[in-house]
DNA sequence: CGCATTTGACCGGCGC
DNA sequence: GCGCCGGTCAAATGCG
């Protein structure tokens, strides 16, 4: 471990940030940051060096005595990203196996019915699974209410019409499920699954349905843990950025293609789309992505237009940005905040290409309010009006929220129901609920963390909004997709294949992508190591002020095993050269 | 030498 | 039918 030592030159910063470079293991560049903040140093007009002197020495040792805190810290988060990985392991088993058993029976039955394929990207839930199941029996019913709905969803982005291909529609999910059984026809499962999709899309005219993920990045492409090959690069009409197409190389008849360009309003935004469904085993680091996009496409599918976001308030905002898979995840921005909205019209308009966004930019219109994880929609369902929002936004009240039909609304809001398509409901997360979720797990854990500073959100407030991330299977996929690809790992370089095989719960090994949750009920862990492994990161950095000031409750953990060292500034992370991006799509 | 990237050619969809 | 444009192919090129 490395402290920064060289602070006493800039004593007289008003507020500083401090910035720790977290090395790895001897088998990959791996890198991470984190963000420290420290105690506002007051400015103490004239002083002796001597003075100075001390308070760089009494710094040093709260520093360090914070980093003993945070390395036990870590110990127990690894233990419940252990404990979490277990449970979403045993989860990916039951749903397999619920597609499996619905195989099974569709082969015998009638078409017609909705499936309840609808219901997809429960990958990383963790709701036990008999409420799950309830909740699951209780959209269904809300499905066959509703006429108009015949799309189906799967784990992919897949677009699938019930016309013609209702036969391969993912099956009815069955309570009764044996854990042991599902091992072994795991596999089975998987291929058909891959089959049913194959046979879809050649069915059906409707082209695939795209993600567009746009994040601030230096890097030519993001690392989303997938290994990808360039075939074509375009000069697309109406920006001057080229346009690069990739496919995925883990499987060599893998469907999946990605496009990757620059926004043209923002050289520093780089927008990702990506087609098709993988029908391969993906690698742990890319599973996070490709669950984010399987979420936000199963949105798309359903109509609504669905508009994630998260912001934080300016005022006390750290400078929290984290880069996992390669991605950009502001949490918060206490300096200049932007949001970029779909401004590519060749990369969000096709009418034949439903489009959603996840727009991981902050918003420059948005004042001092903050950062955005986004999702928008292009594509509408004149049958499906709706608009529904996911905000993580500073004002908001998480208490507001309530559940409807075993999904997420917002009494604040006009509710949004799962008639109208809306599988998100609005739901409001405040940046502080979020830090105060985290420092509820950590006073739950640990009486002697030190205090991180908070909005005083009342316990229930926070075990409800757990309850609410946890409980709707597609909102959690969304949300805890999006945030484990943002928060959690693969920040090793080339992840798409070293990571493979890696034991998840070595600490320095682990992932810090691939789990979100807690696996303790209401109490949530939300955990965010700011790493940083390509330019994405460090672009971040980069535009970010360094004297945001009262860097606080948001603070990220990496791996306890993990040394630290102190990038001398964002130099030090702002390589922004193709060398330094481990991205393997390269 | 093998693999990935580059880049011009080609193809198909769409609008006029 | 023609041209535009997005997307893909494949030979050429570069790199380790």
């Amino acid at each position: 471990m490395e402290l920064a030592s060289d602070r006493s030159g800039d004593l007289k910063e008003e507020n500083r940030t401090h910035e720790y470079t977290v090395g790895d293991d001897e088998d990959g560049p791996r890198r991470q940051e984190i963000i420290l903040e420290a105690p506002p140093i007051e400015e103490a007009g004239p002083s002796t060096s001597a003075e100075k002197k001390e308070e760089v020495d009494d710094e040093l040792e709260s520093t360090k005595s914070e980093m003993g805190v945070v390395r036990e810290e870590n110990e127990r988060l690894k233990r419940s990203l252990q404990k979490i990985m277990n449970e979403y392991q045993t989860l990916e088993m039951q749903f397999q196996d619920i597609v499996k058993q619905g195989t099974k029976r569709k082969n015998g039955k009638e078409e017609g019915t909705v499936e309840e394929s609808d219901l997809v990207s429960l990958r990383l839930g963790r709701v036990p699974s008999n409420q799950r199941n309830e909740e699951k029996i209780k959209v269904y019913k809300a499905l066959k209410d509703d006429e108009g709905f015949n799309q189906e969803l799967t784990l992919g982005l897949e677009c699938k019409s019930k016309s013609g291909s209702t036969s391969e529609a993912l099956p009815n999910p069955s309570p009764e499920n044996s854990s042991e059984i599902r091992k072994e026809e795991a596999g089975e499962t998987q291929k058909a699954i891959r089959d049913t999709e194959d046979e879809v899309a050649q069915q059906n005219p409707m082209k695939k349905p795209r993600v567009c993920v746009r994040a601030r990045c230096d890097t030519p492409t993001m690392n989303d843990g997938c290994q990808w090959r360039k075939y074509g690069q375009k000069i697309a009409k109406g920006n001057p950025c080229p346009r690069a197409y990739y496919r995925c190389t883990i499987a060599p008849s893998c469907p999946v293609r990605k496009q990757v360009q620059r926004c043209v309003d923002d050289m520093s935004i780089l927008i990702t789309t990506y087609e098709g469904t993988h029908n391969h085993t993906l690698p742990p680091s890319a599973t996070a992505m490709a669950s984010t996009t399987s979420a936000a496409a199963s949105m798309l599918l359903s109509g609504s237009s669905t508009s994630l976001s998260a912001s934080a308030p300016s005022t006390t905002a750290p400078t929290s940005a984290s880069n996992l898979h390669g991605l950009n995840f502001y949490l918060s921005d206490g300096a200049k905040p932007r949001q970029l909205y779909l401004s590519n019209p060749a990369l969000s308009s096709s009418p034949s290409h439903p489009t959603i966004t996840l727009d991981l930019t902050s918003h420059p219109a948005s004042s001092s309010s903050s950062p955005f994880v986004r999702f928008t929609s292009n594509y509408n369902q004149p049958r499906y009006p709706s608009s529904s929002s996911l905000s993580f936004s500073n004002s908001s009240e998480i208490n507001a929220l309530s559940w409807s039909n075993g999904f997420l609304t917002n009494n604040n809001t006009i509710q949004p129901t799962y008639n109208n398509r809306n599988i998100l409901g609005n739901v409001n997360f405040g940046r502080q609920q979020v830090e105060n979720i985290y420092q509820s797990y950590l006073q739950k854990n640990n009486s002697n963390i030190p205090s991180v500073p908070q909005g005083g959100v009342p316990a229930d407030t926070i075990s409800a909004a757990t309850k609410v991330i946890t409980a709707d299977p597609t909102f959690q996929s969304a949300l805890a997709a999006a945030l484990t690809s943002f928060i959690g790992g693969g920040v090793r370089g080339n992840q798409g294949g070293n990571s493979v095989g890696e034991n998840p719960s070595s600490g320095q090994n682990l992932k810090w992508g691939e789990v979100f949750a807690a696996s303790n009920n209401s109490a949530s862990t939300l955990s965010c190591s700011t790493s940083k492994v390509n330019g994405c990161a460090s672009s971040f950095l980069n535009k970010t002020p360094a004297n945001n000031t009262q860097t606080k409750s948001l603070v990220f953990l990496p791996p306890s095993s993990l040394p630290f060292s102190t990038p001398k500034s964002a130099s030090a992370s702002a390589s922004a050269s193709p060398a330094d991006n481990s991205d393997t799509t390269n």
